[in-house]
DNA sequence: GCGACAG
DNA sequence: ATCTTGTCGC
């Protein structure tokens, strides 16, 4: 399934001036195999939180590096669902087409949306690369089987990098200008950090930190 | 056959 | 991903 929807997956593109973009992110609950998947939408410029959807449903399919998707696909896409704004870019919490098969979580949820996403992952699933330099910002290329695939990039001094890869409908150079331009003094990006915190339930008053100006823009999701 | 391996 | 004590640093 993955390498006949590989194809589809566009790496080219720019986001030039999003009013919103989104990010997501599940965390496992404490009943066995249950989760909540939470997608929060931050306005730009400014990365304030003006809107939160959460899912919660059961994950039948078993964590299997390379096949991420199949799990938390479908709670995430369920969330997303919700909202009624609509993101003009997505920073996902995992990789991209920094994936054996090319198609990450990033990906498959781009192709499902028909939106820009981007992959932005704590840790590698394959590919290497040296290490970047300490300077945030600086960054170095993720290769794979002679193609580079993604990049390792420094979003703070003193803490390991963070891997971006791109996710759908959007360049690499765009996507890590994003990735940049999302981080607010933390190691990951505002969009994910934020998705990670609603998801396991660390931001009860959701409500009350969405800007009030962004209250309500009524829009359905396609 | 063995090691690697997003969350 | 989650669990969990202490520790380092601003």
């Amino acid at each position: 399934m993955q390498r006949r929807l590989q194809v589809q997956v566009f790496r080219s593109g720019r986001v030039i001036s999003p009013r919103f973009i989104a990010g997501v992110d599940i965390a496992a609950g404490k009943a066995q195999g249950m989760a909540q998947a939470a997608v929060v939408v931050l306005s730009y410029p400014g990365l304030r939180l003006v809107e939160t959807a959460v899912a919660q449903g059961e994950l039948d399919f078993p964590y299997i590096p390379g096949l991420l998707s199949f799990r938390e696909l479908p709670l995430i896409l369920a969330a997303c669902q919700k909202l009624s704004l609509t993101p003009d870019l997505i920073l996902v919490d995992g990789q991209g087409v920094a994936h054996p098969r090319r198609i990450g979580l990033a990906c498959h949820l781009g192709l499902f949306l028909d939106t820009p996403t981007i992959g932005c992952a704590k840790s590698r699933l394959c590919g290497s690369h040296r290490l970047p330099g300490d300077k945030p910002g600086s960054y170095s290329e993720v290769m794979d089987k002679g193609e580079i695939i993604g990049v390792a990039l420094r979003t703070r001094l003193g803490v390991k990098p963070v891997y971006v890869s791109i996710g759908h409908k959007i360049n690499l150079e765009n996507a890590i200008y994003w990735v940049l331009e999302c981080c607010g003094g933390y190691r990951l990006p505002e969009p994910t950090r934020l998705a990670h915190l609603v998801a396991g339930g660390s931001l009860k008053q959701e409500k009350d930190l969405v800007a009030p100006e962004f209250s309500y823009q009524g829009n359905l999701f396609n």
